[in-house]
DNA sequence: TTGCCCATGTAATTTGTTACATGATTTA
DNA sequence: TAAATCATGTAACAAATTACATGGGCAA
């Protein structure tokens, strides 16, 4: 009752990022913290914020903690600093997979640092709102075309068929964030190239032609 | 030098939610902590997490000592508890102009569970990735509706043009949000039609019909 | 007149980041 | 042989949540 593993076994659930750690792990390799937080850098992160390494690192504790995990000391061959790797246990399986499987679906969390800007349009200027959204849209593009990248070079085998339709679907998200990007920059034309034509209530800004 | 407000007023910048709460202040009412909860619930929400009330309280806390808001104790008229109320300072309209100007545009941060689960498909049943999928449509288009309300309710003057039109975008991305659940849908019922017919690499899922 | 919600906060705890420490290996 | 980089962590700090405390008004 008072044991530690025990309680994080059974009864209170372990944060999203805990689960985020042994879903890595749950593909079956043994991997140091190092491995995972590259892969993950490569994975995770188009859909889910990547952990710092030193998080990964106490995640790792308390996974191995909580049984989900066991570790051992690996000395390298060629007298590089021995490392400790990580795999996850009989145990952790059943409980990624219960989590995967049960745990109520609650909304993504978004902080749109871009968005915010925008909307304290009253702040800035037209030039500097496009200079926002110019660069939002470049880091959008920029992210969708690594997700085509990661999906042409990931595995064939069955295994991976998710993490490579969860690319897919971080290709199309980034094209709309990129889309959504040129959509506000001519809603912003043309609520400006409306201004001054006395701020007449009926100007609603509806579907106005593309341009001006 | 050692003065702490002169240490906030320059170097070192704050974080992202104190601008967050700044710029709620910045037009121009004057606010409880209460209300400013209020409001970021139904504004700040659809593209920025919207902070529990103790976070919206201490962040008031550091924006007073940094001298970007000031307070006062108001007196209710029926009895009603005493309230503190915050307005912006001029220093702290400057600073928040300045922030929305010349802040990096830093990269959004997004934390999708639903795709994590779905990044975790090995583990599941498609009956129950499905059910993450149709859970996480019903959430996208709840808050399109939503989004789509307040813009209707918003108030029409020119100050609050560039809030309404950052609903116009959160309509748009939680429609595309809808969509992505709606794609991956068909995605998985591909994967799944596809499966058991000797796992050829040529049966790449491209854009197949709609329905099998 | 008890229970519940509005309103206002503080305290304790958890989550996550940045800065630092260490040592070996590769590259310039 | 000095600098950059890989690899592994720890410590200090900051950000953010949950739990708790308090009191008034209102509905049952």
């Amino acid at each position: 009752m008072t044991n530690e593993a025990a309680d994080e076994t059974n009864g209170r659930t372990l944060p999203a990022t805990s689960w985020a750690v042994l879903g890595l792990l749950s593909f079956g390799e043994e991997l140091s913290g190092y491995d995972l937080k590259k892969w993950s850098d490569w994975s995770l992160r188009f859909f889910y914020w990547s952990p710092s390494f030193s998080q990964i690192y106490s995640e790792l504790k308390r996974l191995e903690k909580a049984g989900y995990a066991s570790s051992r000391m690996v000395a390298q061959e060629t007298g590089t600093r021995d490392k400790r790797v990580y795999r996850i246990t009989d145990e952790g399986m059943t409980a990624v997979r219960r989590w995967a499987r049960e745990a109520p679906v609650d909304p993504p969390v978004l902080k749109h640092g871009p968005m915010l800007r925008l909307w304290l349009g009253h702040l800035l200027e037209p030039e500097q709102m496009r200079e926002v959204l110019v660069q939002h849209q470049e880091f959008a593009e920029k992210m969708r075309r690594r997700a085509v990248a990661d999906a042409d070079g990931a595995r064939k085998e069955a295994a991976w068929a998710y993490p490579t339709l969860t690319l897919k679907w971080a290709e199309r998200y980034y094209a709309s964030e990129r889309d959504l990007a040129a959509a506000m920059l001519d809603d912003i034309a043309a609520l400006e190239s409306g201004r001054g034509a006395a701020g007449s209530p009926g100007a609603a800004p509806g579907k106005p032609g593309k341009r001006p």
